[in-house]
DNA sequence: GTCTATACTTCGATAGAC
DNA sequence: GTCTATCGAAGTATAGAC
């Protein structure tokens, strides 16, 4: 009954994600992270010892929580095509739901894993090897050609992490009427599934296309 | 015949856009930037003003040349999937000439557009536009299948962006054995082209598939 | 566990001589 | 145009009372 000695460290983490995501790592304040999460600067040092040591510790979390909902799908009994398109809406969903995680990723691509340690690294790697094993099912039956795994994450996960980081930006480009830079989620999420399953689809299937085109 | 009063501005626009794109704004420090452009700090206040007009002028400059050669190749005579390729190739071409363009573009896109004005902000606009203007032609010779310009686009330039600007990171995963992150320059455009080609084959000549998917 | 107060450092920017 | 020297602001981190 007793309730959780703090929170305090939730509350840190949380108010640090907001403040990585919009500043990166260099750019936040421990000051702000602080005043966000309503504690004392001196408390978040006394929890997670540094600003570096926090960053990553909320990295972690972020790759952990990715990577297992991408094996509870590939694990699951639904065919390959569909366990593909549960996957592109479940990172969409898991990074809409914690709206820091496409900057934060963003950010620490840029970065060249500057701030990443081993145990980061690792979490962080859970992720394309998870979407792998999906892959590898489809072409064992058959149903997707065989890809570079590695490539074919790429072409998943970069435009959905840019899309969603990037509303703000769209948002500046309709302000500003330069270009039309409407684009609704659900419209942007059918067109990464209806991609990836083409790029996966077998050439068996498309025999008008085989040969000489460009 | 006179050589050019100076090359100082020249030099610190190359340092900076390392400095930048190995740091981001807020962690870019001028005194590296003057540093490494071999001028002393008060040089680059006194040809920019400030650090974020260098870093403007800069974004300005790299978005200028990426819209002009889209635009080359859209009003080139070759076919649309050839200029989808080629559109493709000219990027990474580009984005590997002039190698801070990946990490700078990915930062800015996670910054929210924070340190764009409005003369950025058309340059980087027309980037996207001149690849709507291709695609357009593509549509109207039949030959694409009508599809959202920026979700495309972004389908598009987000994987190139990203796979280069993972560099580093790859290279981390590769040393720490996790997973296999080899992935050549090469193999890698070849997906992208062939990815964008089958997300805009036309339907019609995919009638295998047409219905009751996922 | 939590706070106040502050030490120490770094950095952007400028003044002013040449 | 170029330099030295430095100011003032801002930021990370910690000491020490409660």
């Amino acid at each position: 009954m007793a309730r959780p000695a703090t929170v305090t460290p939730e509350r840190i983490l949380a108010a640090a994600a907001t403040e990585f995501a919009a500043r990166g790592f260099a750019g936040a304040r421990v000051d702000r992270i602080a005043r966000r999460a309503r504690v004392n600067k001196a408390m978040i040092y006394y929890h997670f010892g540094s600003k570096q040591a926090l960053y990553r510790e909320l990295l972690r979390l972020t790759f952990r929580q990715a990577a297992d909902r991408l094996r509870a799908i590939a694990a699951s009994a639904v065919s390959a095509p569909a366990a593909l398109d549960a996957a592109i809406a479940a990172l969409v969903d898991l990074a809409r739901e914690r709206s820091y995680f496409p900057a934060v990723m963003l950010r620490e691509v840029a970065e060249g894993g500057a701030h990443l340690d081993g145990a980061t690294l690792a979490a962080l790697s859970a992720v394309p090897a998870a979407f792998a094993e999906l892959l590898a099912r489809g072409v064992r039956t058959g149903t997707f050609r065989p890809v570079h795994p590695l490539a074919a994450y790429v072409t998943m996960i970069a435009p959905i992490v840019f899309y969603l980081a990037s509303s703000p930006i769209r948002q500046q480009l309709r302000r500003s009427h330069l270009i039309d830079a409407a684009l609704p989620v659900e419209t942007f999420v059918r067109h990464v599934q209806h991609t990836m399953r083409q790029m996966l689809a077998p050439e068996s299937i498309r025999p008008a296309r085989s040969l000489h085109d460009a």
